[in-house]
Order: C-alpha cells, then structure tokens, then sequence
DNA sequence: TTGAAAGCGCTACCAA
DNA sequence: TTGGTAGCGCTTTCAA
C-alpha cells in the first residue's frame, strides 16, 4: 500500500489532523512540527491518496451545465455525444450536470440557458458561445459571481472565460493550403468556399488558408464565394465556376455545402479530376471520403470538445486545478478514405 | 446530491448492507425485499458513486507493472512518457506501479522482468510484447495464474493476452498508399524501404501499401529494400536508386532510416522533387517536417499507447471491466508541417 | 497549537 | 435472510 497521511502521523508522533493542515499549510501548526512532518512525508514520498480527497471533497456537491448550440448539426451531435458521456461519468462522481441545447446559433436562447442553469444552481458552465457582447458581459458576470465558463466549440476570447477548448481554425487552414500543395505540386486552379461571411471560425479557415498559398507561384486562387452552408448555394457555385473554368482542380470548403461541391463535380463529370477538401468527419463526409468525392477532411475531435469542458471544470472546482492554457486547441486531424473509420 | 445508497435503504425500510447486496445480485437477500430495493433504486435513478466504490476496493491494493522493449528510440521514449503519466495518476489510486525498459528487443530480458515483476507481487502487466513462443507462452501461463496481461505497441496475437493497444499497421501502410496516390495523381515511380525484413510492423505497412497500390496504373514500384532502421543503409539505397532512376517521385519507409533517405535526396539534389513519406512523430520527424524534407509523418499516438493498457488494467482489477475489443487500435494520425505542433 | 471524532459512499464481515 | 459495524484515506469541525 502506497504511505497514508496515518502512517506520517504515527511516525511524527502527531494527530491525522495535523498532518493535514501541515502538509497543505493550513496553519495552526507550530513551526517545528510542520517541519518534522513535511521532512518524513518528503522521506515516505507520501501523495495524498486522490480518492480519499475526492470522496470528501464530493460533499461540497457541485452542479455543472453545458449548453450547446446549433445543436441540429452532425458536428455539434458528436460533440453533444462528447458532452453526455462526460456527464455521465462525472454523475458517476455524484456531479449533477444538466445539458442543454439550442438550435442554430441565437446569443438570447444562450442568455436564457445561462440563466436557468445558473437558477439551478450551476456552480460551473460550459458554453458554445459567440463574442458577442451580451454574451461576453454575461460570461463576465459569471466570473464575477464565482462561476467559471469554459467554451468549446466556438469561442468568446474578449470573455474571462478559464478557457476554450476548440479547433485553432487558422491553424487548420494552413494544413488544408498544405495539404492542396502536396496535391498539386504543378500548381492548378483552387476554388474557397466559406459559409458566413461572419462566421469567424469559417473565416480564420479562410485566412489561414490564403496567408499560407499567397505567394505560392503555380497556384491561382478563385476569389472566395460564400454558399451560407447550404449545398444547393454550393452546388450552384461549383457549377458555374466548373463551366467557366474546366481547368479547375481543387475546392476547399470551410462550411457545410460540401454534398452540392461534390454533386456538381459529379453532375459536371469532373469526378477524379476535380479534389475537394472539406471539414468535420461526419457521417455524411465518412461517406464521401470512401465514394471518393472528398480527397481529405479536416476533423476538430468534437467528442473532446464536448467532454473535456466538463472535466476541467470538475476539476477546477473540486481541486482548483487552472486548466495549462487559456488555448486548450484539439487536433486537427487529416482523414482519408483509409484512416476515417470508426474506431478509435 | 445523487441519490445514495442509504437513501434508498431508508425508503425500503432496510439496511444498507441489504441494499447492496440486492443490486449486485450478491444473493442473501429474500426475492420480495430484493425486487422492492431493486424497484426504488430504477425510480430514483440510482446510480453507486463510483468514488466510494474505488474507495473500498483500493484496500485490495494491486500492483501493477509495464515492460517497454526498445526504449531506446525515441517512439518508445514517448510510450514511456505515456506510461509514466499514468503510473504517476494510478499511484495517487493507491496502486503500486513499477516500470521496466529493455534495450533492443529481447525476449530473454523481457521474460526476466516479468519474473522479477510477478515475484514484487505483480497484479497485472502491460507488455511491450513479441510473438515469439517462449513469450506467449509465459502470457498464457500468466493468464492462468490469474495475471491478465495487456499487450502494447506490438503485439503478441498468438497469445492469450487480455487486448492488445496499438496501431493498425496495415491500415497505416494503406494510409500511406492513399497519400502517395494523391500526391502522385498522374503516377511516377515509387521506392518503398523497410526496416527488417521479419519485423512484423514493418511487413504489415509494407503489405498494406502494396496491396493498395497494386493494380494502380500509372504508378511504378520498385521492390522494396530493407534498411535495418539505420540511416547509413537508407542512405546509399536511396541514392544508389535515385541515380538509376533520376525520375524517382516517391520514397516510403516504415522505419527509422528516414534521415538517411532525407541526406541522400539532399546530396543528389532532388530535395522538393522526391516526396517522403515515414512513420512516428518524434521530435527528428517534427524537424524534418518542418525544412520540408518529409511530406508526411504516420503518426501512433505513442503516449497514449502508454498510458491505455495500465488505465485498462486498473480498471479490469478493480471493477472486472473487460475492455470493449480485443484489438484497441490507435488512431493512425497524418502529420504535415502544420499540424505536428507540440500542442494536444 | 493540537487531538479526537465524525463523515463522505461504499463494501465486507460478523452476529443475529 | 438480515442488520450493525468497521473501515478505505481524507478533510473538517469542535474541544481541549
């Protein structure tokens, strides 16, 4: 058995309790005794046994909330599949976590969510947040009366939020840029499709993207083209960049909409000929990695996403552990058709 | 709070004790009483906290030990590293975990630490394994004892070991094939090198690749070659190769040697030219990335393949869990200059 | 400044 | 078939 704080009291000639306050400098220890503890503890290689802390650190019974939103995506069900193992692991540590989820993103749905939870009695919240302003001064506020905030998924960086565990989106549009140059070493046309126009996430997708091609000399840039996540704005555009431009060779999509890309290249006969890099390895995207209309997808680890929020804050409340970073990025991760499969 | 145990003794207007030996089934309960406890604990939703119970089965104590083979290369440093974090969070469970690292592979020393770890009192062994006969041998024998063993990294398949944590290679070698084919969409002439020719992870992502490139038209072969993991070898194969065939496109090597081929398209100045693509990223592969003499790294997941197997094994001691698959496959990770920073 | 004791939730043992 | 009790390792009162 691994040296308990009993033993260093027997050795010590003291009580449990002492040991305790003196090894966490709780005070109300005399000088000298602390010392002799510390020094046979130190000896022993004593770690306080973590269960034990737990065990009586789960009477302070602390409620957690999550809230998602644009729940009705395939990403953000994998990230809520994320959230609700956590939760229950963690109710399996006597947390209570409620989860909630709001369709599309709507900062008010947010607000609301915040303040039913925080009503329950939330001692900590996760949130798929925006930067906006009501929702950074809530998050402020939050921190103000005690509660942490991390965010996943989507960020709110003018926010005191402990931190955010998401995708570094700039970051990954120079892996996707990387991955078109290893494609196309001769150089060759490449269409960029976002989504909104101010969606930041896809916009960073974008940046990082054009920052890291700019320059490149064979590799001629279409001017970007918004298809608002839609496949039918995205087949349309494809459709008639394809028509104007047969030589075209590569699409990067940072949104949904990739189905109407991959559709119109097919529609066009361009399949093979035409390659397409998209995002988030969904359902549908493991499908057309293995048809062979995507050549990569880019992928965020949403499970993560979903669960690592809970822990931090479990942890964060229990142990007062600050998470390493304020920037706690996931992978990205680059799949094909032979490395998309379902285990893990 | 979640509802406890006790509460739910209390509303049955029983013990405890009775309550728990009703929901595990543990019998000494009449069928009336146990149907009535079983009956309130669905209602409420009754969950054991998991806390407690680790709590009371820590007094069994396990000890539990890991054997690395190789642990002189630096992919073998980072399973190290994987097993050590876990050690250092089981050892603050109480459990007791000792590390073991043999140079080279070794049958003979690995055989000689599992003895050395069994008479310590070990409860369970993760084992960085071969296949050979004497070695599942003795993995059979320990599974009699009652020893459960997990196999890492490599695996010992014959063996009646408890599952198995690393990389699919042949899925890595098909990975790797699917890269090659993007970056070589109008084909070219490819040089696959392998480390040992009966080192099974070396054939396996050499058969995987082949067996995906057959019947690929325009893409040229050449027999593979065997290195020996060393740099020197790879050198003068990859340059004896490139002077006889100056329009060499592509190397693959599923081994250590990478610098050597990295020199050699260097020295015959086809730096840009050759695409290579190798496998683990350690801290010389992150380099090599970067200055663009790699196209792409295979990475295992090296720390994870660590840490799992003694996270598995606390969990099969404590609880009986049986992991979900005999075969847990890490995650075949495609690494480019982007996406091979230090961050996780 | 120190010690004794209670209690977190659970399981195990011994008596009844 | 049941209940009572002890105890896992730790923290936290409350007394002394």
């Amino acid at each position: 058995m691994a040296v308990t704080s009993q033993q260093i009291a027997e050795l010590a000639g003291v009580s449990r309790g002492t040991v305790d306050r003196a090894l966490h400098n709780r005070g109300r220890v005399s000088p000298e005794v602390a010392e002799r503890i510390r020094r046979i503890a130190e000896e022993l290689g004593y770690r306080p046994n973590a269960i034990g802390q737990a065990l009586v650190r789960a009477k302070q019974n602390f409620r957690l909330g999550a809230i998602l939103q644009s729940a009705e995506t395939p990403t953000m069900q994998d990230v809520a599949a994320g959230a609700r193992q956590a939760a229950a692991e963690l109710r399996g540590s006597g947390m209570e976590v409620e989860l909630r989820e709001v369709q599309g993103r709507d900062s008010l749905q947010v607000l609301r969510q915040i303040d039913e939870l925080v009503a329950w009695g939330a001692g900590g919240l996760a949130i798929a947040s925006n930067n906006t302003a009501d929702l950074v001064r809530r998050i402020d506020q939050l921190h103000e009366q005690g509660v942490p905030v991390v965010t996943f998924n989507t960020d709110a960086p003018d926010s005191r939020r402990l931190c955010f565990v998401g995708m570094d989106n700039y970051r990954a549009g120079q892996t996707a840029a990387g991955l078109i140059r290893q494609m196309l070493p001769g150089g060759g046309l490449v269409l960029p499709i976002a989504g909104h126009v101010n969606n930041g996430a896809h916009y960073s997708r974008l940046q990082g993207f054009l920052d890291t091609l700019n320059g490149v000399d064979d590799l001629r840039l279409l001017p970007f083209q918004p298809c608002f996540d839609r496949d039918d704005y995205a087949h349309e555009i494809t459709q008639h960049i394809l028509r104007e431009n047969p030589s075209l060779a590569c699409v990067y999509i940072t949104s949904n909409g990739q189905r109407g890309v991959c559709r119109a290249i097919e529609d066009e006969r361009r399949k093979g000929r035409v390659r397409v890099v998209a995002y988030d390895l969904n359902a549908p995207n493991r499908k057309l990695l293995q048809s062979g209309d995507l050549s990569f997808v880019l992928d965020q680890e949403a499970r993560e996403q979903g669960a690592r929020p809970l822990h931090i804050l479990y942890e964060y409340l229990l142990s007062g552990k600050v998470p390493e970073r304020e920037l706690l990025y996931t992978d990205i991760l680059i799949r094909t058709k032979y490395n998309s499969g379902d285990a893990g």
